[in-house]
DNA sequence: AAAGCACCCTGTACGC
DNA sequence: TGCGTACAGGGTGCTT
């Protein structure tokens, strides 16, 4: 679920808490969230270093430790919890990281699908990443340049996370919204007006997420490290919201299936020109 | 290159 | 209430 904005959050709270603790092990009991390391591997791995830093690369959290990297992909479901060691169990929580001073840092993931990465390299993990779309680097040229040497449908394009690093289903739809371009498309069809619209739109949406602390739907999605849910979901324009009014246009929003994710457009603000 | 599909997993929402 | 079905904020690997 969490894509640049949630884990965004995650990165800056932890941020403010974990630096200087040092890690006293891991456990986990679904060792397939672990792709390069076994349990034991992790534990021992992690036992004595400290957090030097905490930050976050596309939709991936990223922990220096003293010698090596922690690198967290939440997927689907995953979600973070700070919790005391003593708190209750929690059958969902399948990897899990003890800190010095008595706190556990879950990893709460009921899909299984999120991944826990220790590695000495995080180019390992990271290194196929495009650029931030929220940093100085990604300029408009370049954002230009990188999308001409594409040939496939816009969403697709904006969701490859070697394109650009972090967009997933709910912010390409809200940026696809308000750019006014439909998902399908052609990503090298948008003339020099849409491509800029494109770039601008990516870059506010996601500022908006992040300033709104993310979002959260309502049963089983993304919450904060403490529980609370996020502020971007009273604000989406399309996402999940098909057959109600378009903020700008009051067409009724629909919903359409493009490379096998659901996918929201106002059918007014986001034509479909013919194409080839 | 790009598109389609299976797969990794489980929980929730909704129609009947 | 119970049951079946669709759907889910992600990504990889394989085949056309």
């Amino acid at each position: 679920m969490p894509e640049l904005p949630e884990v965004e959050t995650y990165a800056r709270d932890l941020a403010g808490v974990l630096p200087g603790r040092v890690l006293t092990g891991a456990w986990t009991d679904w060792p397939n969230q672990l792709p390069l390391n076994t349990p034991a591997g992790l534990d021992a791995g992690v036992r004595g270093q400290a957090v030097a830093a905490v930050g976050r690369r596309g939709k991936h959290l990223v922990v220096r430790l003293t010698r090596d990297w922690l690198i967290i992909h939440l997927k689907m479901s995953g979600r973070l919890q700070l919790v005391p060691a003593a708190s209750p169990p929690n059958p969902h929580a399948h990897v899990v990281f003890g800190l010095d001073g008595g706190d556990a840092l879950r990893f709460h993931d009921p899909r299984k699908f999120g991944r826990v990465y220790l590695v000495a390299d995080p180019a390992v993990v990271l290194g196929a990443l495009g650029p931030e779309p929220l940093g100085d680097a990604l300029t408009l040229d370049r954002f230009r340049s990188r999308l001409a040497g594409r040939r496939g449908r816009l969403k697709p394009v904006v969701l490859d996370q070697t394109f650009v690093a972090g967009i997933g289903n709910i912010y390409a739809d809200e940026a696809l919204w308000a750019a006014r371009l439909h998902p399908l498309r052609r990503a090298d069809s948008l003339d020099e007006a849409e491509v800029a619209r494109l770039y601008a739109a990516i870059r506010d949406v996601l500022a908006r997420g992040v300033a709104a602390r993310g979002t959260s739907f309502s049963t089983g999605g993304y919450r904060d490290l403490t529980g609370n849910l996020g502020e971007m979901q009273g604000t989406l324009a399309v996402f999940r919201r098909t057959g109600a009014p378009c903020p700008a246009c009051g067409t009724p929003i629909a919903r359409l299936v493009v490379a096998q994710r659901g996918t929201h457009v106002c059918p007014a603000c986001q034509p479909l020109p013919l194409e080839r």
